[in-house]
DNA sequence: CAAGGGAATGACAACGTCGACATTTTTGAT
DNA sequence: ATCAAAAATGTCGACGTTGTCATTCCCTTG
């Protein structure tokens, strides 16, 4: 392997003269540099980052541990945002995935230190703690779309459920729906009770009684086996006398259901009843027509910057946990209508 | 840090006794290697791969290039199966995303390069050549779900799209259909050929006429800004006056709009039409009700034995390129029914 | 008890890079 | 032309590991 000692005999210069060139350093002739710089191109010499790294110990790359998450489709794009921050910065990826196994778990952070990794992106989908293994070292860690239970021990970064779930209610109430059904997420999921705390909440500022509500639980159980009652609900509230007139779905991808059953139902969709989703999971929310409102969770944003914030708490070498939140941004499609104030 | 050194100085050793313990070489005393090992737990030792990568030359890493992958939620498996044999086997995974541009696909390499990983696993959507920047360098690569466009020269592993197309196809016309829609996918996809061919050729051996078939262009265009002529194209398939009893989608996803399409015409689903898809998408196809009777891509194969084949292709230390394909499996549900031969 | 042989252990160098420090060359002011 | 300061370049060792080869130890055999 081509290694600075061959560039350098080839240039006629001192390894750490090479070294010099390769790092940007400065007390180089613009002469030499160019023939060093020539050197290397003819070689195809490519600095060894192993070598690097144990003079230096910094790896530059840094880990990310998933659970489920790379099993649920929609969270790819926090992987993407940290990739693209990673490879903007000159940091790699070094990735593994628990699939829920503590053991695995242990095994996966044994391996990032075994690697000097600089820093870990821990990203779930649950509300956890970080496995012991893991908080004894010292690791710099960031927390992504989870947050760690005992307290603020590391810093964690979220979407702001509550902000979208917020949002979408009042999109709803301003365009005059007064009875709302609203079909739960599974509880298991950190998100579903801030959504429904928010829907609650808004809808009682705004004066709603508890009875113009229909609020059922859309799933529960371990993810990946949950119990689906979806489709039965949304037909069960939509049959009642007094429907609603819009329903919050927990997320864009149950609304596919409710789609069908109001369909089946003969409702059109949004004259009849009008639907919200959550998420913008684009695969659903632009695959159903009509297209669907809805709340964007900003995955991609919470990759970047929990990579860029990751790499702040590298560089102060200090960790201090503190949560941050990002905000969901509205998306308006054509899945509500108004409707008509009561007389 | 502690090192090998700090180990072999607390039990009392040289550091090539430690050396031996740590990777199981014989010729070691039961007693030394008691006193070693707890040397390493009480210091809590990790061995530094960095170090070992420069004396062995071998980084046991593999790298994963995607390009639009991780932004296809399906195809998330490929990863996770990638993954899972890596964990299984101590190898790392680094990973990068190019988002289709061929520049930051030359620096993936060279990033790749400068880790020495010891293999490449190239995943991507599209039937395309491997940048030059990649074939020059001779790094063992196997390609995932894709194929080089330049004849045979890598390795690649693919689904059986042909298969899974067939077996569909037959699927209906056992249970008598005899009209049957079909809703094209994107062009640009490797499998939409595959897949329609396969439907075209298997009909007529059944020896249906070209007047039986309806067959649109569902969606064409650059991969997340494709125009999207499903909804359409499924309302005007089943107004005509001899509507298909039978549609198949292109994919799991477009399904919904077949579904909304249907239902929103009064059309039940399977009694008057009967759908099926492709992928097993199954945030899609579970979501669905009926549920969705389709071809699960086997995602998680192709990842699984893409890493094992290339662990091989580094053993034999010699590229064999081929080509191997993984059968599509039909996963039978309900959004089928049979139909009445005509009398 | 000596010799021989195998098992256990150790000393040392080398992998590729860069930091600390040393040396040489150039520059500029006198 | 002289000399000091600055710039350019070089030497050497260390990072943590393991391969090579040497050494020490213990056991067997005659």
């Amino acid at each position: 392997m081509v290694s600075i000692v061959s560039v350098a005999k080839a240039a006629g210069v001192s390894n750490k003269t090479v070294s010099r060139v390769i790092n940007g350093e400065p007390h180089v002739t613009e002469d030499t540099r160019e023939r060093v710089e020539k050197a290397i191109r003819d070689l195809g010499y490519i600095p060894n980052m192993a070598a690097r790294q144990i003079r230096s110990s910094r790896s530059n790359t840094f880990g990310i541990i998933t659970d489920y998450v790379s099993t649920t489709p929609y969270s790819v794009d926090i992987v993407r945002g940290i990739q693209d921050w990673a490879n903007t910065h000159g940091k790699s990826i070094l990735m593994a995935n628990t699939g829920g196994l503590p053991e695995r778990e242990a095994e996966i952070w044994k391996m990032f230190q075994s690697h000097r990794i600089d820093g870990v992106l821990y990203v779930t989908m649950y509300h956890r703690v970080v496995d012991p293994e893991a908080g004894d070292v010292s690791i710099p860690t960031v927390m992504i779309n989870c947050r760690p239970q005992t307290s603020e021990l590391l810093p964690s970064i979220e979407p702001d459920d509550f902000q979208g779930a917020r949002d979408l209610t009042r999109y709803l109430l301003e365009r005059g729906h007064r009875r709302i059904g609203y079909i739960r997420l599974n509880p298991i999921l950190l998100g579903a009770e801030l959504r429904l705390d928010a829907f609650r909440r808004t809808v009682k500022e705004f004066g709603l009684a508890e009875s113009d509500l229909s609020i059922r639980l859309g799933m529960e159980g371990p993810v990946g086996a949950e119990e689906n009652y979806v489709f039965a609900a949304a037909t069960e509230m939509l049959q009642q006398k007094d429907r609603p007139t819009a329903i919050m779905s927990g997320n864009d991808e149950m609304a596919i259901q409710i789609y069908i059953a109001a369909l089946t139902l003969g409702l059109r969709i949004p004259q009849d009843v009008s639907i919200v989703g959550f998420d913008d999971f684009r695969t659903v929310s632009l695959a159903l027509k009509p297209e669907l409102t809805t709340a964007a969770l900003p995955y991609y944003d919470l990759g970047f910057q929990g990579a860029e914030w990751l790499n702040s708490v590298i560089a102060e070498e200090k960790v201090r946990a503190s949560r941050r939140v990002i905000s969901c941004k509205l998306v308006d499609r054509t899945s509500v209508c108004s409707v008509k104030p009561p007389e």
